[in-house]
DNA sequence: TCCTTAGGTTGACGTTGTCAACCTAGTGAG
DNA sequence: CTCACTAGGTTGACAACGTCAACCTAAGGA
């Protein structure tokens, strides 16, 4: 086993990555802070944009991880699917140069990235599913209903760690109570015999 | 009333970020495109970033201009509702890169761009209580209903920019569709007179 | 008349992404 | 055993970028 220059750098990008977010992420910084040349990431990496779609796939699988620990560990499919959006968001608030870079703008398509995001659409579209058998949820089409979960997680994550939440430093709205909102919303949808098509 | 290099420059800078997203515009193609050396845009921008917090906030001026012309062309609040959410999508997916550097991170801070955001913000906010006058929406603290609908446009519209929302190719999910279904179950929980705190 | 200043210029500097060329240790085929 | 190849590292160069400094006007008020 080798030094695993690639390791190192990866490792050495999300440090500086998580210290000066996307920008301070400079290849000939990552080298260096890897104890390598300016241009040895090349030989690991075919461009700049080639890291950092490993950095994002390697964060999406550790959420992954997380995701499907936390459906394991719950009581059942509503205190998972409540628990998973919140630690979504807190994951945004606390890691917002990480939550960025997943979902910014790719001009290259990075397999692993892929497939790691589809990992995570089909391991919530199942929970949703659950959610609805045990009937915390409403009928209808689980892919539609977990979008709009997942929406709703992913526009609070960001705007909350863009501050856009609280407007004019007053009316301030938690991030993390508007999950909760939403799905007693829907909690009550479901109870009512006249929520059809 | 001179050339105006100033809007010449906004002019090109807003060219160049809708033909090849934020990281195509460059300061010196910028002045290049207004027909002024490179250093112009200095004259009239401290650094990059100001001209982008310029662009950022023209930009989102002019959305909450369509905005209020929405609300009073719309036979009602939740008519207008439903249209508002369903341009804000529409805006992010039609210009994604100025989606994107309205919402990005920004390190200097702007008062025109914190001025409209807070005009959007309050705009939305009596939307959301004149539905809720009208029947249209469960009742409870507006500013948390705002926000909730509000986190739900921006999570589909980024995800739909994105190309997030539609999972390995099947599956996919209309951001449009989202906000109908959100306010549809909204409707039914606002009928429920079990709808408590 | 003169000074200030707004708005433009050129030139320079350091940093960055990327390309090309070179070097070297290990390895598998003949 | 030898030799070509390759993986993985190096240095050096290049153009483009953001930004700073210095200079140059033309307009306009004291």
């Amino acid at each position: 086993m080798p030094p695993d220059t690639r390791k190192a750098l990866l490792q050495a990008a999300t440090r500086l990555l998580d210290e000066g977010g996307v920008d301070a992420v400079t290849l000939r910084e990552v080298g260096r802070l890897a104890g390598v040349s300016h241009n040895a990431p090349y030989k690991h990496f075919t461009r700049k944009e080639a890291l950092l779609a490993a950095l994002a796939a390697e964060e999406l699988t550790r959420r992954n991880a997380a995701l499907t620990e936390v459906i394991e560990r719950s009581p059942g499919p509503e205190a998972a699917l409540r628990t998973a959006m919140r630690d979504y968001i807190a994951w945004a608030l606390d890691h917002p140069a990480r939550f960025k870079l997943v979902f910014g703008t790719w001009t290259i398509h990075s397999p692993e990235l892929a497939t790691a995001a589809d990992d995570a659409q089909a391991t919530l579209v199942g929970l949703v599913a659950a959610a609805q058998r045990a009937g915390a949820l409403p009928g209808g089409d689980p892919v539609r209903l977990a979008s709009l979960l997942r929406a709703l997680a992913h526009g609070a994550a960001d705007l909350g760690s863009a501050g856009h939440l609280s407007s004019g430093g007053k009316g301030n709205a938690d991030p993390g109570e508007l999950v909760d909102d939403l799905i007693d919303y829907l909690r009550v949808a479901t109870r009512d015999a006249r929520s059809p098509a």
